[in-house]
RNA sequence: CGGGAUGUGGCCUAGUCCGGUUAUGGCGUCUGGCUUGGGACCAGAAGAUCGGGGGUUCGAAUCCCUCCAUCCCGACCA
């Protein structure tokens, strides 16, 4: 391709609504244009990085038996409504009306299209597995977007689903997926890791995310420095140990105008391990007190997942108030309302909790014995240094950038919506369900964010818009050099080698400032100094700079190609 | 949805606090010239309902009200 035909439009400015390295890059080099918030056109560079992410994804996937399928983006409400969704699904889900008035979605995820594709092709035990994917645009109104095409409303995703006769054949299917997609992300050049995760809406019984590690992320990773142990923090868990004594008789001290943790332990000069924090939550219908040891945090998720509600508030000072919670002295002591204890309080002894009375707290109250609950249970944030709970090793806390992830859903679709089959005795089940994603612009976006420096891009060649950039620095009058390097351009590109060349009129700065963000992983400058030195400037990614010959440099730029893919694992 | 910030040619911005000629400069674009190793230079040109609406005032980019958009933090997030 001749950069003067191509639509390329780079800034020098930053604009000033991009915080994220890669939204800058992206912008700055002409790779996508804001329409909206979270909603993005792309241009032809941006594109075509992007075809290569979906066709190293297709090339995956088809190599585990899964067949490309289109499904809608506009979808009827009714189809929603039958594993209760359409209702239960909030506003990220973008409803409106045909023109008869009927109700319709657009598409954020695909389980209840699959489910009645398959229920309606699908009718024996003899025709599963069956596994289908697509590559298309989704929509999602999300609340928040943010950073570039790290989180958007729109967007181009893989989805894939599988069905299955059996849990065994579910595993199997989800072992390979999972296999699959290091393959993908490795050969993105995104090493990416998986980490256990919370099923959320999906549902389900197990789930895993596929992380990119990065500052930039939104997720929270814990991961152990000793064995294998990834998980994102809403569901991580530590290993603890307890102090156990014998329980002392709970005693009243006064505490005045100390109401924090911080307050109270140093105040009664005890390390914080040695009380009691005590939340109330609400979620919508009840309210519930949630007790923990009081260095540790409530981790809401979790929360949430026990109570099985949608969402989980702190209550307000009149919540609190109403039912009769002195706030900063809160205590399970003496609590009617529920309590749901971290097993953190239930297990240590001699604690100090409020009195639930202004300025005062109680010491060596001990569950059992000072108040009791039956809902003990793991409630709580896992922290930097905490012990891994495989292997007791040392847990480390990080950031990463969902890129995918993989659900096994089981049977709550296929029961919703009746996508049965027959086994071998002749009896109806219900098919055995599971789907797999990929955000293949945010994977996009993650690359930039690992591998990008500030101001320049270097793709892996397996993403790169371009492998080649060839930079022809000839003046405007010097015809012979120009020849030469049209010669050299025409024979790259009969050779199959993916080259952009720049033969524009302009300052050698301005090219090479362009192919900065242009981010081939080999850039081929060619100008009067080069000659000199003896042909043409060929820089690999980020290392040092070296002349070869006009003679070899098409057979080694062949050479330095298959050597990027090696090492991309091809 | 809560908190914060910002809106001035395609992009980055000055001016806004403290109202007063024809709204600043740069980038980019177009024309001509001169240039060609890290976003050159000279000359000229086009390009702005100062986010929208309402109000105060002799006079509003500037003050007030209101709506909208965008970004950041939180909530939320298959």
């Amino acid at each position: 391709m001749k950069l003067s035909k191509y639509l390329l439009k780079t800034i020098k400015e930053i604009p000033k609504d991009a915080e994220l390295k890669s939204h800058k890059l992206l912008l700055r080099g002409g790779y996508i244009k804001q329409v909206s918030a979270g909603i993005f056109s792309y241009f032809p560079l941006g594109w075509r990085s992007l075809k290569k992410i979906e066709n190293i994804i297709r090339q995956e996937m088809d190599g585990i038996e899964y067949l490309e399928i289109n499904m809608p983006v506009v979808i009827p409400g009714s189809l929603w409504s039958e594993t209760g969704r359409y209702e239960a699904v909030g506003d990220e889900l973008l409803r409106f009306d045909d023109r008869v008035g009927r109700k319709m979605v657009l598409g954020m995820t695909h389980e209840e299209v699959v489910t009645d594709l398959i229920r309606y092709a699908v009718k024996s035990y003899k025709q599963l597995p069956v596994k289908v994917y697509q590559i298309q645009t989704k929509f999602r109104d999300e609340p928040r977007v943010r950073g570039g095409l790290v989180r958007v409303r729109e967007f181009v995703m893989k989805d894939a689903y599988s069905f299955h006769d059996s849990y065994e054949d579910l595993n199997a299917a989800y072992d390979d997926a999972y296999k699959a997609y290091h393959r993908i992300f490795k050969r993105c050049g995104l090493p990416a890791i998986a980490v256990s995760s919370d099923v959320g809406m999906m549902g389900g019984s197990g789930a895993d995310e596929f992380m990119a590690v990065t500052e930039a992320g939104e997720d929270t990773l814990i991961l152990c420095n000793s064995c294998s142990y990834k998980a994102n923090k809403e569901v991580a868990y530590a290993k603890r140990e307890y102090l156990k004594e014998t329980p002392r008789a709970m005693e009243e001290v006064a505490t005045p105008g100390k109401m924090s943790i911080e307050d109270v332990s140093a105040f009664l000069n005890i390390p914080q391990t040695k009380t009691i924090k005590a939340l109330v939550y609400s979620n919508g219908d009840e309210l519930v007190m949630c007790v923990i040891r009081g260095d540790l945090e409530i981790n809401e998720t979790k929360l949430k997942n026990y109570l099985k509600s949608k969402a989980i508030f702190l209550a307000t000072d009149e919540q609190l108030k109403g039912a009769g919670i002195v706030k900063g002295f809160a205590s399970p002591v003496n609590q009617k309302m529920r309590i749901i204890a971290d097993t953190s309080a239930a297990e240590s002894s001699n604690l100090v909790t409020g009195a639930n009375k202004v300025d005062f707290h109680v010491i060596n109250c001990n569950y059992g014995i000072d108040w009791n609950t039956s809902d003990v249970v793991d409630i709580s944030s896992v922290s930097e240094g905490e012990m891994c709970p495989e292997c007791g090793g040392k847990l480390t806390v990080t950031r990463g950038i969902e890129i995918g992830n993989i659900f096994k859903l089981g049977t709550k679709y296929s029961g919703a919506m009746k996508a049965k089959y027959l086994d071998k005795d002749g009896k109806e089940k219900d098919m055995i369900m599971g789907c797999y994603g990929i955000g293949v612009g945010r994977l996009m976006a993650s690359v930039l964010e690992v591998t990008a420096s500030d101001d320049k891009i270097v793709w892996p060649i397996s993403i790169a818009p371009f492998q080649v950039s060839l930079l022809g620095l000839y003046k405007d009058n010097n015809i012979e050099l120009k020849e030469k390097c049209d010669a050299i351009y025409e024979n790259m590109k009969s050779q199959g080698i993916e080259v952009l060349y720049d033969e524009r009129s302009a300052s050698p700065g301005f090219k090479f400032k362009d192919a900065d963000l242009i981010g081939s992983p080999i850039t081929v400058a060619i100008g009067e100094k080069s000659i000199e030195k003896g042909g043409a400037e060929v820089t690999v990614g980020t290392n040092e700079t070296q002349i070869i010959s006009l003679d070899k440099l098409i057979s080694e730029i062949n050479t330095i190609i298959k050597r990027l893919f090696d090492e991309l694992n091809y």
